[in-house]
RNA sequence: GCCGAAGUGGCGGAACUGGCAGACGCGCCGGAUUCAAAAUCCGGUGGGCGCGAGUCUGUGUGGGUUCGAAUCCCACCUUCGGCACCA
């Protein structure tokens, strides 16, 4: 009789397998394999140095994902890094003192690092990356000096976003309704000269290949679009005559422009200060401009807000009507957008309308809807911004919008007067930031040659170790006069460094690269490992990048595409937007006091129980309500699959070994009470695999040609009670194989797994001669089946069983055909679309068949009651409906 | 304002292309085991009516298509997300 633990001791096991695996190296991705290859990748984590439960999240899905694969015989690379450069590191240096942001970094790295390992999480260690390390910020350099070299990457003074909270600018995309998106604190504006990446460049690729992400969301992409921000239009070109300037504006609707009844600077446009002075009401001018840059980013830019303006007294001509019109400031024409003047149109735009009405200023309707000549714009005392056919528009009159558009368009540009064009609203990339912890900007000032970019081969540009932290507005690096002078690259002069460091944003736009070649001191990556794994398989990671990272990922790549670094368009196959992790409703936050600490979760229920339940408490893209019954409910289910096993291990281990000679240690070890240590596992381990092989038996897995090998089970034999719990395995190997593959949807691959587990009960409860055969079959296979969600608890009991180590490296099991197919099925009998009865048919019955039985069903003639059977619905296999 | 997603028991969630609504889990109720409890095992659990076999009703609301709708169409309500004087 064995004795075997009623629990799974988790505390134990799961940290010896996690050793085990760790020895053994099981994790390894290989850069040459006879195997496909496939990519399984997580967002990296900044390394806080505590794991919360979102982290759990993600790495479990990945972690599912990469387990799963391998077991299908895919050599699998699932890496993990730090996204190590940012503020928390310099923050903490500055608020307690003497810690330097390298010292906090590395001690997090280490402790993140310890504590996803308890999770047993499947990474290749050996291909870490650190964006804070020279090693790899060598390459982000370098990535900037190329772009450099191809123009990709500028200098330029511009209305910038200062946070003054975190010191520094940020990006467009990292400032969230005026707020700085990190710390919440309100953006300010300031003039300063900064770096830029040109990722307006790629706006139409980032836009149009979104049509090679089909296994992304939806909704990300249309994120991504409204960010970028397409809008094809014209660019028409509006002479005026007292200055010989012209006004360029830009217009989707040049069908309108007949319609333009004035026109509208930016108070900020160059044009503005010449007009002034050319007006006679200078002062007045000058009075609104003042007014308009003392309101608010927020208020001047809120369709909320008032639409305030000023007439210059000057005039422009329309270039097709030739019509004289006047020329207005306002404030609600932005100078960030288009040209920052506009061509007003007040009968088909809402807001030029509002404008002209409190002006007094012509409206004329040129466009009216098809088919109704007497809609008035003007007694409907609204704009009309459809398409439509176009009045009072000269030769154009008559055309549809579409036409006119077209038509016009090319008048223009026959004349000179204009060209089609495509606007953005996506703005360039701003990678400074004044900052210490974050990777140098590799180019020096130099009095006489300018910009200069610091050579390839004096890369990396280090960040120096000593440093004062205690910073107002300038990157700490100014200070450091060892740093900062230098000499020039060109002409040997003097010269100075530059001292802002880049965006950590850059750092972690193509660290998937670098883990396909992470040990590479002589190139960022080669171009034959990079192309062997890109683009990545399945990325998983959180919503909230939607626009942020994975924009700036997709430039990165394709700028690395066009440096011929790889061949890959796009770095993520699919994405896989996984939601957040709530409690009580709300996203996990200590001001709200409801964080619940995952290291507290795995001490107390394992981390088999913890990956299963985050894992089956919704799927994936949905958000998670984190709770703690949940947990105990999963733990109850791992509970019982290793109770389950372990009350019938010894038959079923006669079983495995039945037929063959009996070796002595074997017999010894199935009759071994609990099993204690650790290095008793081991021996016992090496020695029962020995045994194993020296009598000949093989578990599945271990079979010659690596398929499974086929248990001798023959459905037709097996009793009643028997075929259904063999049926139940295929059904759910078939469930969870398709719910991984296809959907991902772990928490019902998990719910099957449980259902089968429930079936096992039911089938030792109600059988009185259990077939040891068959629950050999189902134990191993559920096994397998298991393995993704829960590695310890199902390679100990995978072990226990007598399996060879490790249960991670054994072929995913098949389902076959004939094990689904049912001899019996329950058929629903519906009497005008309701349900009124059932009725057992055998499975290869007729539509006819199924038609005749229905109606001989006594309940069934009672609900027809004597009325004539009007239509007859077979569904095969599920239905016959009766229309009465 | 524009665009998008989602509304199913007390709760988390199932239901693949229209075919038994509520799988699985939590919670709750009952039973077994126990001196007792915990743990475990077995059974029940959308709502109404009925002692009962039953029966009516039910997937945000209102309509429609269909033999049949959680699923498709139209309108509306609510929640969440993105964009927003973007010309």
């Amino acid at each position: 009789m064995i004795a075997v633990a009623e629990e799974f001791n988790f505390a134990e096991r799961e940290k010896y397998w996690q050793q085990r695996w760790q020895q053994v190296g099981l994790d390894r991705a290989e850069d040459e394999s006879e195997k496909e290859n496939y990519y399984a990748l997580e967002m990296f984590p900044y390394p806080s140095g505590r794991l919360h439960m979102g982290h759990v999240r993600v790495y479990s899905i990945g972690d599912v994902m990469a387990r799963y694969k391998r077991m299908q015989g895919y050599n699998v690379l699932h890496p993990m890094g730090w996204d190590a450069f940012g503020l928390p590191a310099e923050n903490a240096a500055r608020e307690h003192g003497n810690i330097h942001p390298k010292k906090w970094t590395w001690d997090n790295i280490k402790a993140m690092k310890k504590q996803m390992r308890s999770l047993g999480l499947s990474y290749d260690w050996e291909r870490e990356v650190t964006t804070a390390s020279p090693d790899y910020y060598n390459w982000t350099q370098w990535f900037f000096l190329q772009m450099l070299k191809n123009d990709l990457a500028y200098r330029k003074e511009a209305d910038v976003n200062w946070c003054p909270s975190c010191d520094t600018v940020l990006a467009n995309e990292q400032v969230v309704d005026g707020a700085c998106e990190r710390c919440d604190s309100e953006v300010e504006k300031r003039q300063l000269e900064q770096w830029f990446l040109k990722i307006t460049d790629y706006a139409d690729q980032l836009l149009d290949d979104h049509k090679l992400l089909d296994k992304w969301p939806e909704r990300v992409k249309m994120m991504q679009k409204n960010w970028i921000g397409r809008s094809e239009g014209t660019m028409i070109r509006f002479p005026v005559p007292a200055t010989g300037d012209e006004i360029e504006v830009f217009t989707t609707r040049p069908d309108t422009v007949f319609g333009a009844t004035y026109m509208v600077l930016a108070p900020e446009h160059p044009l503005v200060e010449e007009f002034m002075e050319l007006s006679r009401r200078e002062e007045e001018l000058q009075d609104f401009i003042e007014q308009v840059s003392q309101q608010e980013e927020q208020e001047r830019t809120s369709p909320e807000s008032e639409k305030i303006g000023i007439d210059t007294g000057v005039k422009a001509l329309n270039p097709l009507s030739g019509e004289e019109i006047p020329i207005f400031i306002a404030n609600y024409v932005l100078m960030g957008y288009g040209t920052g003047a506009i061509m007003a149109v007040p009968a088909h735009d809402q807001r030029d309308y509002d404008f002209a009405v409190k002006y007094d200023i012509q409206v004329r309707q040129v466009i009216e809807p098809e088919g109704d000549e007497d809609w008035d714009v003007k007694a409907r005392d609204e704009a009309y911004e459809e398409y439509g056919v176009l009045i009072n528009s000269d030769k154009y009159s008559g055309m549809d919008s579409a036409a006119a558009f077209d038509k016009i368009a090319r008048d223009l540009e026959e004349g000179g007067l204009g060209q089609r064009e495509t606007n953005f609203r996506l703005r360039d990339w701003l990678i400074s930031r004044q900052r210490y912890w974050g990777a140098p900007i590799p180019v020096v000032y130099c009095e006489d040659c300018g910009i200069v970019p610091v050579p390839e081969e004096e890369l990396p540009v280090e960040l120096p170790e000593k440093v004062d932290l205690t910073h107002g507005g300038e990157s700490p690096l100014k200070k450091v006069e060892d740093f900062v002078r230098t000499d020039c690259p060109e002409c040997g002069g003097q010269a100075r460094r530059e001292t802002d460091t880049m965006d950590t944003f850059v750092d972690s736009s193509w660290y998937f690269l670098r883990y396909t070649d992470a040990d590479n001191e002589e190139q960022a990556v080669t171009r034959e490992k990079a192309d062997s794994w890109m683009p990545v398989d399945i990325y998983i990671g959180g919503v909230e990048h939607a626009i942020l990272h994975l924009l700036y990922a997709r430039f990165f790549t394709k700028v690395a595409r066009d440096l011929g670094l790889t061949e890959a368009d796009e770095p993520f196959d699919h994405y896989l937007a996984q939601g957040m992790v709530l409690k009580d409703g709300a996203k996990m936050s200590k001001s709200k006091g409801n964080v619940v600490d995952p290291l507290n979760t795995l001490e107390k229920y394992g981390a088999d129980a913890t990956r299963l339940f985050i894992l089956f408490a919704a799927p994936p893209e949905k958000d998670l309500e984190w709770s703690d019954r949940g947990i105990e409910g999963l733990q109850r289910f791992v509970n019982r699959v290793w109770r389950v096993v372990a009350d019938n291990l010894e038959e079923v281990r006669e079983v495995l070994t039945a037929g063959a000679a009996q070796d002595e240690k074997q017999a010894d070890f199935a009759a071994e009470s609990e099993i204690e240590t650790e290095s008793e596992i081991e021996a016992e381990s090496q020695a029962e695999n020995e045994a194993a092989k020296e009598s000949g038996i093989e578990i599945e897995g271990e079979a010659d040609d690596g398929t499974n090998e086929k248990f001798e089970i023959e459905a037709e034999e097996l009793a009643s009670g028997g075929r259904e719990l063999y049926r139940k395995l295929h059904e759910t190997i078939q469930r969870v194989t398709v719910d991984l593959e296809e959907r991902q949807n772990f928490n019902t691959a998990i719910s099957a797994l449980m259902e089968l587990t429930n079936e096992i009960y039911q089938y030792l409860d109600e059988e009185d001669k259990v077939n040891y055969q068959l629950l050999a079959e189902v134990f191993h296979k559920e096994l397998l089946l298991l393995a993704p969600f829960a590695p310890h608890v199902t390679e100990e009991l995978w072990y226990r069983l007598g399996g060879e180590f490790s249960i991670h490296q054994q072929d995913w099991p098949d389902y076959e055909e004939e094990a689904l197919e049912k001899e019996e099925l329950e058929i629903v009998i519906q009497v005008n679309g309701k349900v009124r009865d059932r009725m057992m048919i055998s499975a290869e019955s007729s539509r006819e068949e199924m038609e005749d039985k229905a109606l001989q069903q006594d309940k069934i003639q009672e609900y027809i009651d004597g009325r004539e059977v009007k239509k007859v619905i077979v569904v095969p296999e599920k239905l016959v409906n009766l229309v009465v």
